[in-house]
DNA sequence: AATGAATGAGCCTTCATTCAT
DNA sequence: CATGAATGAAGGCTCATTCAT
């Protein structure tokens, strides 16, 4: 990329970041369409390749864009002492829901990385997403050895809270606009059902 | 569509449903090319568009031919008095299971019809589901009127038992073919476990 | 690229070759568009992607084919008793004249391939030319020790021979279709001039 | 054009020109890109449109002034009482290589200006050449009646001059630099050469 | 005056669709 | 009925040109 991309003004920095990071989260890698970030953007086709060269090159830098930014918030908000499984989980869609401020589109663009399956960019998706990761497995790694209750296993809890988790998480997104509040009131709202029935 | 579609060799009618329902369900409507439905059909691509008119009335026909299987066998094996909610909700599944052995991919085509969002065929995936839903729909209205324990809501339930049977589900598909046994043996852990500790 | 080009009717291959080698030939890699050959030979856009995948490998295929029929006719041509210089130089212009009929361009794509400075195919317009000099080299090599008059020399000849048979070749093309007639004459003529002054 | 050209520093102008004249004569009207020029004469895209306009008028006014320096010199040079026609033609040769200490591609540039083919331009490189033209034949219409030999035309030897000083000439400037020197010392040879067998 | 960010027309390439065989 | 050659509209990308600073 072209580093003079960062002495535009902040605004259209953020303007391109989220209109490429909109297309990119809600369709994909290779729907994303110039010409749809062309509208949301209002920035003309050209400089997204006069900034990025091609396309691969612009997800590259949003991709890594985005897990930098969510990790430097991650690091801060979870440096407390917090050790309790669903504190943690609630504290990193918490950090990712405050994000959405800035940039709306940054917690779908990362579940859409972990789901990025075209040949071209996968790889890089994947190394791109994986400090995110690492970051939320430190975090977990954190957590005290808590009682589940009989016939409650980690793994399946695991699974069932993730595949949750996404859920409200894209059916935030069908609105028309991610509204935060609602959706980080929907997680406590599952969170909270969920830790009275599997903890002792 | 061609109805002389029906005159053809049931094996040959079978091998274009499945290779169509293959390519749609994996890529979505928009990604699925014609050339991957003739690499794993062996059918030619003039052949397609003889049956079925273009893409979209493809898309119609396979969606419509998936649903109507699955709702056909859904009516007998929802038939018998089960009202318990994941007694039915597995019964849901296993039908799907047992319905991919003939078309492996229909499990994830009727997932992959509910979150197409591609504009030439948003209406048409959602005309198509609709019978889906309503037979799901039905059967669980006739569910008992369990005794939930404090703390669980019904709807929260329903929201996570479905988002994780779909996670389980897409999982399943990631590996190179679809193992209707395994997917059963995790739908059933889950439901175990869910059972045991949201029930009084 | 794809071989099944060679069943189409010769006619259809000869059409596209044509397009394609005159295009080429007349504007170099970077200039030759899709356009134009769409133009000179009535063959749509899609079809030589269909066959060749791309640009490069439409050029990769050109050269070599030019090159290869080229070199064929030349392995007839030189395969007599002659070891006069000029005769040699004379039949190698004869032979590429003699192709012309059948690939009116094919003598200038020679040309064109040897000026080639594009990056993207430089390193492939080298390697496909070098058969046809080597085959030129071969057959120089068996010229007779002519016995040169006082001041001449062997290189500097060489090299005026070669800058004047490309430039009448060039003159050749700039009119509207190429004369393979008028082209050797006017060949002849300067062989004939220089053989009178160079030799003893 | 802009006049104020001509008000900026003398070296800046030249560094402008030959920057153009550069890209121009190396890879022709069309190839010439902007970022090319941007590159060889460190002078921003936007001063170029500033003063010439667009592409064509910069071609046009580095043609013309090309040619009206390149004739100025002729004029001086060719003044003397030569009338050898190698003479005059190595005179000529001579001017283009001391030109070239100011001009490094000028005398590519007239070479360039005689072979440009593109639509666009085609008729304004021609009409700048114009007056080179004139100058030269005006100069050789002076040589006296040499006797050729026999068997010599006065058309082939003018023409297998032309190309060969032509083809010098681009070999030269193959290498990295123009070497004005190497340069008329083969142009030198090559005429000695041609001189003692032509002449009686 | 000087810069280079910004634009959009045009070219290469893909792919749904048509059609001759 | 079947095939796959053929087409052209649309998307990625380049580059001359414009324009705010």
């Amino acid at each position: 990329m072209n580093d003079k991309f960062f002495d535009l003004k902040k605004e259209k920095q953020d303007k391109m970041i989220n209109g490429a990071m909109e297309v990119f989260a809600r369709k994909g890698y290779k729907l994303a369409s110039t010409d749809d970030m062309v509208k949301v953007a209002g920035v003309s086709k050209g400089l997204w390749f006069h900034y990025f060269g091609n396309k691969a090159g612009l997800y590259t830098f949003i991709s890594d864009y985005c897990i930098k930014y969510l990790n430097m918030e991650l690091t801060v908000s979870l440096m407390g002492e917090r050790t309790e499984y669903f504190d943690i989980l609630y504290k990193i869609e918490e950090t990712k829901a405050s994000i959405a401020k800035v940039y709306p589109f940054a917690p779908l663009m990362v579940q859409s990385m972990l789901e990025e399956d075209d040949d071209e960019i996968k790889e890089i998706a994947e190394s791109k997403i994986k400090p995110y990761k690492d970051k939320v497995e430190e975090a977990l790694s954190k957590v005290d050895e808590t009682i589940l209750k009989e016939g409650v296993s980690k793994d399946i809890l695991d699974m069932t809270v993730g595949f949750t988790v996404k859920g409200i998480r894209e059916e935030a997104y069908k609105k028309d606009e991610f509204d935060s509040v609602a959706y980080l009131e929907k997680i406590k709202e599952y969170f909270d059902m969920m830790k009275s029935v599997v903890f002792e």
